[in-house]
RNA sequence: GCCUCUGUAGCUCAGUUGGUAGAGCAGGGGACUGAAAAUCCCCGUGUCGUUGGUUCGAUUCCGACCGGAGGCA
């Protein structure tokens, strides 16, 4: 989404995958470019949860300030939304820009992004959660269809892009019609903003051969656990985290591991599906990406006497600076 | 050595009273602007262990052989 007017302040994205070597590559950036960090995902945001969501610590930071990290009350129950996020992101990229240095955006979440970018001004209205709860119970009792039609009487608009399989949406959907007195997609249609404030590039990592991702996952779980995960687990749980915050209990790397400390399965297990649980994340966030057009590729992998490999880093730095001169 | 069970998708297993087969998981593809590390949609050809026989036709029945599990000696 590069644009020719010189006006708009230069910023720069670095997307892709979880474990796909985001944020050396964003630290080794601002570095270079004298930036500092604007992270871009919905669960490091929450404070305490450091190792299950491979936030970086200090030494990872290599004294790069990093922003919207490790700073939301995972107890508070108001949560944290992508409209919360966009009005932190605008304000801290602001706060970089104004002290003359370049915002560098790191993050996995492509929503938060997109709304960063295209607008995503909406209001912040109170969500509802007796609502909610009413409306997945009109599902549970009459059937997904039920749900479907109600919202196709509010917003036919919504209803038409929404399966009805997908009662979370289709709730929320009815939920923002009801509390607002709006239809959502005409609310949506307004926040978009016509044209971004900025002049941004968006990077985005990618692996040819996925094998290679799913390994550097692998190896990152086992890490984790080697830093401490359970005991983090532990700690989170005690605190109540999973049964206050409905956002911060959806990371991935901690519910997986309740079987185990219930007692119900054996850590092997548990390690095995918080593996799988974070390969399906990483195939979620690539094709997310992937349609986005305004990301430019910068292929991680390649293949040496057949064998795929890694690329070296400086190799990587140099294909990204290729691209934001 | 004898007896019983077993060999089907990458894995765990269904199934075919004989007309070449299907689930879960894994894997792949996709959607997605207000819960997004969430949620949702789509995708199943594999010498049915090998080899003979019976049959119009065998993965299915019979025999032998080769794996695996158990039992008796």
């Amino acid at each position: 989404m590069t644009t020719n007017n010189t006006q708009k302040p230069r910023i720069l994205c670095i997307v892709g995958s979880t474990a796909s070597g985001k944020t050396s590559l964003a630290v080794e950036l601002a570095k270079q470019f004298d930036g500092e960090i604007v992270s871009c995902d919905s669960m490091q945001i929450y404070r305490g949860m450091n190792i299950g969501t491979a936030t970086p610590d200090e030494a990872e930071r290599q004294g790069i300030p990093h922003h919207l990290m490790d700073f939301v009350d995972p107890t508070d129950p108001a949560g944290y939304s992508c409209a919360d996020y966009v009005r932190d992101a605008r304000a801290a990229v602001s706060d970089i820009l104004a002290r003359g240095k370049l915002p560098v955006l790191c993050g996995g979440t492509g929503l938060y992004l997109d709304a960063f970018l295209r607008g995503g001004s909406f209001e912040v209205t109170d969500s509802d959660p007796k609502l909610r709860v009413e409306l997945c119970a009109l599902a549970e009792r009459e059937g997904n269809q039920a749900l479907h039609d109600k919202l196709r009487e509010l917003d036919p608009e919504s209803a038409e892009a929404i399966h009805p399989n997908n009662v979370k949406r289709v709730a929320r959907a009815i939920e923002i019609c009801m509390t607002t007195g709006r239809k959502k997609s005409d609310l949506d249609r307004e926040s978009r903003e016509p044209e971004s404030p900025y002049d941004t590039t968006v990077i985005g990592l990618h692996y040819d051969d996925r094998r290679i991702l799913y390994d550097r996952i692998d190896r990152r779980v086992d890490i984790m656990m080697e830093q401490g995960l359970l005991e983090e687990t532990r700690r989170l749980r005690e605190m109540g985290v999973f049964e206050i915050c409905r956002t911060a209990a959806q990371a991935i790397g901690y519910k997986e591991l309740f079987p185990y400390l219930d007692g119900e399965a054996t850590p092997e297990a548990c390690v095995e599906t918080l593996k799988l649980a974070t390969h399906h994340y990483a195939k979620r966030q690539v094709t997310w990406f992937k349609a986005k057009p305004y990301v430019q590729w910068v292929t991680c992998d390649t293949v040496i006497d057949g064998e795929p490999r890694v690329k070296s880093f400086e190799e990587i730095v140099n294909n990204v600076k290729t691209l934001f001169p």
